[in-house]
DNA sequence: ATAGGGTTAG
């Protein structure tokens, strides 16, 4: 027989306690007996044992035990039995005002996703008298941000404040996460500098607050300070808010050392970890290590299964993308909005073209997934690329619904590469109203232009910029070698190695000319001499970043550079060369694609 | 009895 003190998992004691061990030793349980038991019940979401356990509870005399009593509520709410946890509230309340009692409840309408219930619990325990303590205010504030109510988690902070719960350390944690999730990152900024005490929770709630905002440098000078400067160890929570930033920066060894740190720290069994490490491994541009990663759970879920496929599209691996796309239904995974997008994407991308647009109209009555603007832009993207200029229009058109900048901003690009000057127009006057001040419209319009030779409206468009006081984003390139990163922007001399680094690609030059490359210079979109031409495309970026990387990296290892924008067409055709005069693999990162170059080829198959 | 997690177009 398993005692009560065993060390063995609760489940399991309390299998083996509840069904016959009080009655064969023929004695009652203590409530502090009945209290391992119930939470037993919780954790393994057992309603039958549960009832089972509630109905001797009652009998011996414990049901209204401060400490049974919202485990009681607690296991009938993650039994998703909110209505017979109210039931037992209702009963209880009557002669109980027990913050413990009120608070339970709340919390479990909050857990639920009952909003209004919640609150108006809120407002009943108020009017009886009721003092809300630190627990109460964390499962308001939880619920408060869950729906996004920017209002209501202000007016619960002030009233934490009135309460005197300002100082507790789970209620500031509770506000940090709130704010961040409303996306008030200054407000979660604010607090968590003004904490006397921050523990790991802290930490990690306000990293998650800055990756979700994008603020990705934030997150990684949050998570050393926090170990250098709190000596605090992080935990799972704090390594999937860290992740994003990793895949952000394309910082494989960054990475790499927080997956070496989940694996010393047991988290690999974590689906959560999983999918945050596949989706960093391949916006590392590690496809391969990321579905070791993926296949290495047994029991996976759609957002693993999703994260994969983002992760073969992202690297180009179109088809084993959409392969996984059927094997994943085949397992018995319907696909969800997220997914859609992915595959819809990866389609785009890829230039599967009819099947993008099969499976976009069929995903209603296939999947049961209403189309929303993600999936337009997809759509619309999908046509553009394809050099379906005309039809992108008019779907746009026809959609029932206002475009977005974004989808207006993918149709424009395909204008540039398309070389459509009247749509491109069209899509381009547009953005100028919806987002006046950005200016990489202004730019592509200009590239548009210039891609027909059109100098007059390429100049007009500048004399816009001008006026508007509009910068153009300059190109940069980096590379990230051993702890350092280096980045290179376009022409730039500044670098100490400079010299060799010009030297290389000289020597580059020569070499892929007798490989075959001509200069394409229509990529210059400068009304400048051909000369001048050919000699500002060799000085591009990503060219500095590689060659760099040939002079620093050992020959085995792959180079891999990161560009901010995309890479531009000859500099494409001239690293495939430099991959094949070098037997170098050269991994490049685009905005958001990666080109896998290896041998005078690319992943991408020249469609990007 | 409480707070915190992964996948989304260009």
């Amino acid at each position: 027989m398993v005692s009560i003190c065993s060390p063995l998992p609760p489940n399991l004691v309390a299998s083996s306690i509840s069904v016959e061990a009080p009655r064969s030793r023929g004695r009652s349980l203590t409530s502090r007996e009945y209290g391992v038991l119930l939470q037993s019940c919780i954790d393994s979401k057992s309603l039958e044992r549960g009832k089972m356990l509630h109905s001797r509870i009652r009998k011996d005399g414990f049901e209204r035990n401060r400490d049974l009593l919202p485990r009681l509520i607690k296991l009938y709410s993650v039994c998703g039995r909110i209505d017979d946890a109210k039931k037992l509230f209702d009963r209880m309340s009557k002669r109980n005002s027990d913050v413990f009692l009120w608070t339970s409840m709340i919390c479990a309408y909050a857990k639920n996703g009952s909003m209004m219930r919640c609150f108006e619990l809120f407002v009943q325990m108020l009017e009886r008298g009721v003092r809300p303590d630190s627990y109460t205010f964390s499962g308001l504030l939880k619920a408060s941000a869950e729906f996004g109510f920017l209002e209501l988690t202000l007016q619960l902070h002030s009233m934490v404040v009135r309460c005197g719960c300002g100082g507790c350390l789970s209620v500031a944690n509770s506000l940090i996460h709130a704010y961040g999730s409303l996306r008030v990152v200054h407000e979660a900024r604010k607090l968590f500098d003004r904490m006397v005490v921050r523990d790991v929770a802290s930490w990690s709630a306000m990293i998650q607050a800055c990756s979700s905002m994008g603020s990705y440098a934030d997150s990684m000078a949050l998570f050393s300070s926090m170990q250098l400067g709190d000596c605090l160890k992080p935990n799972e929570l704090t390594v999937v808010a860290l992740l994003p930033a990793c895949g952000f920066f394309s910082s494989l060894r960054k990475g790499q050392a927080v997956h070496a740190y989940v694996i010393r720290n047991g988290y690999e069994s974590n689906l959560i970890i999983g999918s945050a490490l596949v989706t960093m491994y391949s916006r590392c541009g590690d496809p391969d290590v990321a579905y070791m990663i993926f296949t290495s759970f047994y029991q996976k879920n759609l957002v693993l299964w999703t994260s994969m496929i983002e992760g073969f599209a992202l690297n180009g691996k179109y088809d084993i993308a959409l392969n996984l796309f059927k094997k994943m239904q085949d397992q018995g995974f319907q696909p969800n909005y997220v997914t859609l997008v992915v595959i819809l994407s990866a389609c785009s991308h890829a230039g599967f073209v009819d099947e993008g647009l099969q499976i976009f109209e069929t995903m209603q009555e296939k999947f049961g997934v209403k189309a929303g603007v993600e999936h337009y832009a997809c759509v619309v993207d999908m046509l553009g690329r394809g050099g379906r200029l005309e039809d992108a229009e008019k779907f746009i058109e026809n959609m029932g619904m206002r475009p977005s900048g974004s989808m207006l901003g993918s149709l424009l690009g395909a204008c540039q590469v398309h070389h459509n000057v009247e749509i491109g127009e069209r899509m381009a006057y547009r953005l100028f109203e919806l987002e006046p001040r950005n200016a990489a419209n202004y730019v592509i319009l200009s590239n548009v232009y210039a891609a027909v030779g059109q100098w007059h409206d390429v100049g007009r468009v500048r004399q816009m910029m001008i006026a508007k006081g509009l910068l153009k984003d300059s190109g940069c390139s980096w590379i990230e070698l051993k702890d350092t990163v280096y980045v290179f922007g376009a022409h730039d001399r500044s670098h100490w190695e400079s010299e060799k680094i010009y030297k290389v690609l000289e020597e580059l030059s020569e070499e892929i000319v007798r490989a075959g490359y001509v200069p394409a210079t229509e990529h210059v979109l400068l009304d400048v001499e051909e000369n001048e031409k050919k000699k500002l495309l060799c000085s591009h970026s990503e060219r500095l970043a590689i060659a760099f990387g040939l002079l620093k990296v050992p020959p085995e290892m792959p180079i891999r550079i990161v560009k901010n924008l995309r890479v531009c067409g000859d500099c494409h055709e001239a690293i495939k060369l430099i991959s094949r005069v070098t037997s170098r693999k050269l991994v490049v990162r685009d905005t958001n694609r990666f080109h896998h170059f290896y041998r005078g080829c690319c992943s991408c198959g020249d469609y990007w």
